[in-house]
DNA sequence: CCCACGACCTGTGGGC
DNA sequence: TGCCCACAGGTCGTGG
């Protein structure tokens, strides 16, 4: 799944597709991905124009001129595949865009440019719904999220009050959307490498200056992988099909045994399992 | 508040 | 080759 490098990569290809354009089409092949589509998803998205494309956290946010804004979560396998020139075949009952993987082409816009975008998602952990625009930021999925961390509200003074009187780890701490929007298991895995700061720390224990290296180094680790187009382990590609490069530079996430890429340090990278998922870290330069 | 764990759902890759 | 298990980028809910 992806997490914020790669949602934001999927936001840029979807961009120049939809964003001023109306959608003439919206297939919903099933009524629900993760949880049930909204009640009359289909014809309160059909005609109407997508005034422009964004993303928070991990939401890719649509606003329409009508009251809604369609938010979109990719949760595990979600992506899209773009066909500009609409779907190769002519439309007959139901013309795929992309027939590779029909069993898992969920729904699909066309738009008056004549763009198909069909939403895949094999495990279904992600998501779309349809929130009043006015009330966005006050509905429960934005509410308590926190800052966005390549904007200015997000600094290590803000680090270091979400992070004051809290023993949870840090790892566990950064995954919480509501310290920080955006982070998954392997930005957070990289960025506490790059910071030498075990995944294991209680939060509370943090000083300031691993705090600042901390804030540092998750701004450059996203910054580096939007830059390289996100990472590419099995199923995320943009909506071009391009895949993504920046797994090529993990320093600890997937590098059990591997020897740890800090100058001098020596260590090895360990993986452990923490409340099921993987921690991939260096034991010895990350305290 | 913290943590562990199961659930959601399907596919894939590794080991035997 | 085939089967089974572990594991996968994310939440969400429950229970101790």
């Amino acid at each position: 799944m992806p997490e914020l490098p790669e949602v934001e990569t999927v936001r840029r290809g979807l961009e120049p597709h939809l964003s001023g354009a109306r959608l003439v089409r919206v297939i919903a092949r099933r009524p629900d991905l993760r949880f049930p589509l909204p009640d009359g998803f289909v014809q309160r998205l059909t005609g109407a124009r997508v005034e422009s494309l964004s993303r928070r956290g991990k939401y890719i946010l649509a606003p329409l001129d009508r009251d809604d804004t369609l938010i979109i979560h990719l949760g595990m396998t979600g992506r899209f595949v773009v066909e500009a020139g609409g779907p190769p075949q002519a439309p007959g009952e139901f013309a795929l865009a992309t027939p590779a993987d029909p069993k898992h082409a969920h729904i699909v816009f066309e738009t008056d440019g004549g763009a198909w975008l069909t939403y895949f998602d094999a495990r279904r952990f992600g998501y779309m719904d349809l929130i009043p625009t006015a009330t966005l930021e006050l509905h429960p999925r934005f509410a308590a999220m926190g800052p966005e961390p390549l904007s200015p509200a997000f600094d290590a003074g803000r680090l270091a009050r979400a992070f004051a009187g809290r023993r949870q780890g840090a790892k566990t701490l950064l995954l919480d959307q509501r310290v920080v929007a955006g982070l998954g298991n392997i930005y957070v895995c990289e960025a506490l490498h790059h910071a030498k700061i075990s995944p294991f720390k209680p939060a509370a224990e943090i000083g300031t200056r691993k705090l600042t290296a901390l804030h540092g180094a998750i701004t450059m680790v996203l910054e580096a992988a939007i830059t390289a187009g996100g990472s590419t382990l099995r199923d995320y590609a943009a909506v071009d099909g391009a895949m993504g490069y920046f797994q090529h530079d993990f320093r600890v996430y997937g590098r059990e045994g591997e020897p740890c890429p800090t100058p001098r340090c020596g260590g090895v990278i360990a993986r452990t399992a923490q409340a099921g998922r993987s921690t991939f870290h260096c034991p010895v330069c990350q305290k």
